[in-house]
RNA sequence: CGGGAUGUAGCGCAGCUUGGUAGCGCGCCACGUUCGGGACGUGGAGGCCGGGGGUUCAAGUCCCCCCAUCCCGACCA
């Protein structure tokens, strides 16, 4: 029994000045968390008890499977990830640290060095697998810019977890057995969500998908198609192919223009209408995009009217670093005109142009002449310029044809809350963990990682579930299940205590408020803003033998005896 | 990393233009009244006005530097 008189819970009037998004402003203002630095927070007993709500559901779904549940130190000597190219990769994202005798350490940002180092140690034969491990635990990245509340923090609960197989039919049954964990997990959290194709480009065409939360104020963008059930994260949708080009069409010949004034899509746009009898829009222009990989210049050629995706470029050309093109890069390569970049002659410098799918060989456009205040037209894929190589890096818009059907797809924001991966045979071969086979002979394990952000989820709910007046937790997560106000001056406080006992021993988790001295409108308005699912005012119809019990997501009140309350809440909830 | 905003009591804020004894609301403590929608009275506790430097007889207020926090952008030629 949770008991307001003794809780530590300073409930706040007013929203925090630093809180934006509900879940912050409710969970900081509700007592259940608190901020020490920017993503950085702890959990009080209501954020705690929330937690454990949430962590205990995924202990039982994961266990379901077969999952067997550990725990790893967060404190990380340098070696294993440095084994793994991380200590460089992750960058300033990695909290780094020293120890008295100058080793360096690190914070983990996320474990699949050290499970697969574990697995190498203990496991030897095939018959040692599959095998399923998890843990619960604080992540650490330094994230540029924590924001949200717990929605991003620097640190982090998140469970995760990791499968171990010899073959690859095992990794897909690993996976499908975690994927159905994760539909147990968030339908039991009672979370709205979606599960998304996830970009799988830099990990050699493993599968992935991500559960998302759908949210205005996500950080992801996710695709859904309007009429088949096509669903994918933006930076994993396939362009359909383009329409098929005339070969034998005919082309005007390329021609340069004098446009001054007309650095960019827009400007030009308006100078090709207004000045040369042009009657084009930014589809018909070609934004050409300069990046260095590994220093070396690259083009990046999309439709005027899509921007280029940094992410899914990075990706397309991982491993090689991507970096943007500077004003010093500009001034060290002059081949390239800022403003009026083109892809036209560009083999002859041994620039790599990479370009969408869209700008396909026979399309005509208007495009940059790589000299100032100058743009050709009629500029042909093949004819006049050549296109290394295809990749998906365009940004997709709203209405775009389904990859699938070719129905409109509609876009979303939402919130990332999981994510399963068949990582295969990546840091097996890093660490070469093998196991022997039937045969006798060595056999590459091939791995899957999945995880859940534990906090993420709390905050998640708190975004999905609540009202103008507060939180309204589902009965699975809820710290508890009922709040009893008491109300009055009478016996109003003896009774509460004596039914949130009796709601105890039938196992119904409750909070009393038995604060005396408190108006019965700050009760109420407490109640309100902490979220249990179900209220018991015992106030002035105690008199006549009376309580009220309310739905706080419906609002609906009724009159029940005192008597026979605990049988109204059995039924409630049942 | 760039742009904008903000740092004054536990929380929310005013005071700064025009320098002159540190304020308001909520919360907190004591006593009394009140008790179904954020009650009231009386008395009280609580501040290095983010930090440093400067101007001045005098700085929360003016000037310079730094730090921190929140929001937006992370490139669009």
């Amino acid at each position: 029994m949770l008991r307001l008189s003794t809780l530590l819970l300073k409930t706040l009037r007013e929203d925090p000045a630093d809180a934006e998004v509900p879940s912050h402003r409710l969970l900081v203002r509700g007592g259940y968390i608190r901020r020490w630095a920017p993503g950085v927070y702890s959990l009080l007993p209501l954020g705690q008890a929330v937690v454990d709500n949430i962590s205990k559901v995924i202990i039982e779904e994961m266990k379901a499977i077969g999952g067997q549940q550990v725990t790893f130190p967060a404190l990380l000597p340098r070696e294993y990830y440095e084994a793994s190219g991380r200590w460089t990769e992750y960058g300033d994202t990695l909290f780094r640290l020293k120890d008295r005798r100058n080793n360096d350490f690190l914070l983990g940002p996320t474990h699949e060095e050290l499970f697969t180092l574990l697995v190498k140690d203990l496991c030897s034969s095939y018959k040692d697998l599959p095998l399923i491990l998890f843990q619960i635990q604080a992540k650490y990245r330094d994230e540029a810019r924590p924001r949200s509340g717990i929605l991003r923090g620097r640190e982090f609960l998140m469970k995760d977890s990791y499968s171990f197989d010899v073959t690859n039919e095992g990794l897909a049954a690993n996976y499908a057995l975690h994927r159905n964990a994760y539909v147990h997990i968030f339908e039991r959290l009672g979370i709205d969500y979606r599960i998304v194709s996830a970009m799988s480009g830099a990990m050699g065409g493993s599968q992935s998908e991500e559960f998302l939360a759908p949210s205005p104020v996500g950080e992801d963008t996710f695709v859904t198609c309007t009429s088949c059930d096509y669903a994918a994260n933006v930076e994993a949708v396939q362009v359909a192919p383009p329409a098929p080009v005339d070969p034998g069409a005919e082309h005007p010949p390329m021609r340069k223009l004098h446009t001054p004034d007309a650095p960019g899509i827009a400007a030009l746009v308006a100078h090709l209408n207004d000045h040369h009898q042009r009657s084009v829009t930014s589809k018909d222009l070609l934004k050409n995009i300069a990046f260095k990989a590994d220093g070396k210049p690259i083009l990046v050629l999309v439709p005027g009217d899509r921007e280029v995706d940094a992410e899914r470029l990075a990706a397309a050309i991982a491993p090689a670093k991507l970096d943007l093109f500077e004003e010093e890069d500009f001034a060290a390569f002059p081949h390239l005109v800022k403003g009026y970049i083109s892809a036209i002659g560009m083999a002859a410098y041994d620039v790599t142009v990479y370009a969408d799918p869209r700008v396909a060989a026979g399309t005509s456009w208007a495009t940059g002449a790589n000299e100032f205040e100058h743009h050709v037209v009629d500029a042909v894929v093949g004819r006049d310029f050549v296109v290394d190589h295809y990749i998906e890096v365009a940004t997709v818009a709203q209405g775009d044809p389904c990859p699938r059907c070719g129905s409109p797809l509609a876009l979303d924001r939402a919130i990332e809350i999981g994510h399963i991966f068949q990582l295969g045979r990546k840091y097996a071969d890093t660490f070469s963990l093998d196991v022997l086979g039937p045969d006798g002979k060595p056999a590459r394990v091939t791995m899957g990682s999945y995880g859940i952000g534990v906090t993420r989820a709390m905050a998640v709910i708190a975004e999905q579930m609540h009202d103008g007046l507060g939180l309204v937790w589902p009965e699975q997560v809820a710290p508890a299940k009922v709040h009893v106000v008491a109300t009055g001056k009478e016996n109003q406080i003896e009774v509460a205590l004596d039914l949130a006992a009796q709601l105890e021993g039938k196992g119904i988790t409750t909070l009393v408020d038995d604060r005396p001295g408190f108006s019965p409108g700050v009760k109420f308005k407490d109640a309100e803003l902490l979220g249990m699912p179900w209220i018991v005012v015992v106030g002035k119809n105690l008199a006549d033998g009376m309580v009220e019990l309310r739905n706080r997501r419906t609002g609906e009140a009724t009159a029940v005896a005192v008597t026979g309350l605990v049988e109204a809440v059995v039924g409630a909830l049942a």
